[in-house]
DNA sequence: GGACAGGAAGTCC
DNA sequence: GGACTTCCTGTC
């Protein structure tokens, strides 16, 4: 495994604005990538930075060239929960090598650079699964909008460091208590027996002591729930689990198949950090490549 | 202007 | 292979 020995070393501050965290920024890490890349649907940005709830907790993160600080955590959350959600133990120079080694030469190269700073986040479970199911013929902006009116209308409310109140994602009882109709209300259409679905494999115990699993099982306990296929099932592993060998493939990236590889790529031969490596592809051909703007 | 097809980090039957 | 919710875009 590719990690550094300890986690970026932070101090923690206060100004006008409240508390804070701040360490050194790392190599292969900028903000405006890591949180719009497809991976999360709960940040935007906001003051220079990005803001967003994760674990329950709303931050506000900057970075300048050398510094990220983060607004509304402290070295106790950071150490229980922000430092891996970032997985700032990742050492992406390494990471990166292992990946031009696996993949044919060419446009990897392109699509690294251009995507120069994204990390993977190991982001909660529950939520993950239930953002990807919802993402299913779906684009990125109503993913946003669907989770953003789920969040409102169920999650628990949280009290956050700038004196506003926002709102967790809602637990599986929640979702169970809110029921499909409620839950078709808020949009997510005929994804919303899949939701329920899952609350109730979840409250069955199926992803009980989930991060124990190799990817082969836990991959087929995602695929029991009604509404996760391969795609799905991969980006859950890939953006919550820190299984990067799992490499989701969508129409983009059928795309960048067809366009760059002719048509065919070995999945099985990419190595260890394959799904690092098809974020840099996707970014790449959605973002780069593709003049259309994204409003 | 407004109708309409096409498409969106897919999966089910 | 068609259907599926909803919504946004481009075209005529």
């Amino acid at each position: 495994m590719l990690t550094l020995s300890q986690y970026p070393k932070v101090t923690q501050h206060r100004d006008e604005k409240g508390e804070y965290i701040q360490f050194e920024r790392p190599y292969h890490f900028d903000i405006n990538k890591i949180f719009d890349c497809g991976q999360t649907f709960r940040f935007e940005p906001y003051e220079g930075g990005i803001a967003g709830i994760a674990h329950g907790i709303y931050v506000h993160i900057l970075q300048s060239e050398n510094i990220v600080k983060i607004y509304g955590c402290n070295e106790k959350d950071y150490h229980d929960f922000f430092a891996h959600y970032l997985s700032l133990n990742r050492d992406y120079s390494e990471i990166n090598n292992d990946i031009f080694s696996h993949f044919p030469e060419g446009i990897i190269q392109k699509a690294q650079a251009s995507a120069h700073g994204v990390r993977i986040l190991s982001q909660p479970l529950w939520e993950t699964i239930c953002s990807f199911i919802i993402s299913q013929n779906n684009n990125i902006p109503r993913i946003k909008k669907i989770i953003t009116s789920l969040c409102e209308a169920y999650g628990d409310k949280i009290e956050c460091f700038d004196g506003q109140t926002r709102y967790d994602f809602p637990t599986p009882d929640k979702l169970l208590l809110c029921g499909e109709d409620g839950l078709r209300e808020l949009k997510t259409g005929f994804r919303a027996k899949y939701l329920i679905d899952a609350a109730e494999k979840w409250q069955a115990g199926v992803f009980d002591r989930f991060d124990e699993l190799p990817y082969d099982d836990a991959k087929k306990a995602l695929l029991t729930v009604k509404g996760i296929g391969e795609k799905v099932a991969n980006c859950i592993l890939l953006f919550s689990c820190e299984m990067y060998g799992a490499f989701p493939v969508d129409v983009w990236i059928k795309r960048v198949i067809d366009k760059y590889y002719g048509g065919t790529l070995d999945l099985n031969d990419l190595g260890e950090y394959a799904g690092v490596a098809q974020q840099y592809l996707f970014y790449y051909e959605r973002y780069i490549n593709n003049e259309k703007d994204d409003k």
